[in-house]
DNA sequence: CCAAAAAATGTTACATTATATCATTGCGCA
DNA sequence: TGCGCAATGATATAATGTAACATTTTTTGG
């Protein structure tokens, strides 16, 4: 579970509304629906993953077009971000709290997709965008994703 | 470039014939010829690029199908890397050298796929590993990919 | 050298991920 | 009320990648 299993889901939801509302947007019935998904879920999930489970108990039903639409405009305000080694997406782990966070670095299971976001320390971030600077590159995206076994996973290889 | 702009292009294939070689393995045509156009492109390239390139100008052509089984042999013996968060692929930037190298980092420019490979100092690695161990899981990849702006590209930014 | 075995490649079909485009609906506001 | 914009529906298609089996080429043992 990417989220604080403190919170229930609605409490984040209703954070996630006040997120968009500062953004001059709504959370729509449709949006809530995806973002719920997401944080309800314990794995990464792509977007058909998602267009299939609005078709099972979910409010609407929503087709692939939709759920890329909804996801583009999650992330286009923080809530929700799209892991590009996995080509799935995650519900950003800080929306209920200040939603300040720094650098994320999402820890991404291989064999689950189980997916932990954490801060990455900025002294790291430091490291790596001046060493990107020596050869002429700016550092542009504030994403790590890193390929991991999640704790669960990892046991089977004890074995091995 | 990607490569030691010093070497051939001619050069650096030997070696990875004789690399190829201590794998068990034998440097094909056609292998060699996907990794000639690695070797000489600026930019990274996707298995769609690289069939296309195939049409012009060299010995043979080459089926998308036939290109991916190629890149995932040179990519198994460490001569090819696949830059997951571009969907494209580059030459290893060590392979004239003792090819030995570090953990690498990839700087990609987010507008004209040049990449650069640098290595990432160890300290970093482990910094991040054991960011990853608190949370339970094991780090498993060794590639940094970082979405950059290359000088040429950062140009126009200026501006801006 | 020849035949069997293994490696490499050809070929077709299909799966997954993502975007383009135009039509339609819903909703706030003059 | 009805205009205008944001959101969504619906269809088609592009881009990326894999599965499965056939064929060719190379290696190897007798
Ligand atoms: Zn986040
Ligand atoms: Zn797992
Ligand atoms: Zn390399
Ligand atoms: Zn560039």
């Amino acid at each position: 579970m990417n989220q604080d299993p403190i919170l229930k889901p609605e409490v984040i939801l209703e954070h996630a509304a006040r997120y968009c509302a500062e953004h001059g947007s709504k959370l729509t019935t449709k949006r809530r629906q995806v973002l719920a998904s997401l944080i309800t879920s314990k794995k990464a999930l792509s977007a058909y993953d998602l267009a299939e489970a609005s078709r099972h108990g979910a409010e609407a039903t929503l087709l692939p077009m939709s759920v890329y639409r909804i996801l583009r405009f999650l992330q286009s305000i923080g809530l929700v971000h799209r892991l590009a080694t996995a080509n799935k997406y995650v519900a950003c782990a800080h929306i209920a709290c200040d939603h300040a966070h720094t650098t994320p670095q999402f820890l991404i299971c291989k064999i689950c997709s189980d997916v932990k976001e954490v801060g990455v320390a900025n002294s790291i971030i430091d490291s790596i965008a001046s060493a990107a600077e020596t050869t002429g590159f700016r550092l542009l995206n504030d994403q790590l994703e890193l390929e991991c076994l999640c704790s669960e996973c990892a046991v089977p290889e004890l074995g091995a």
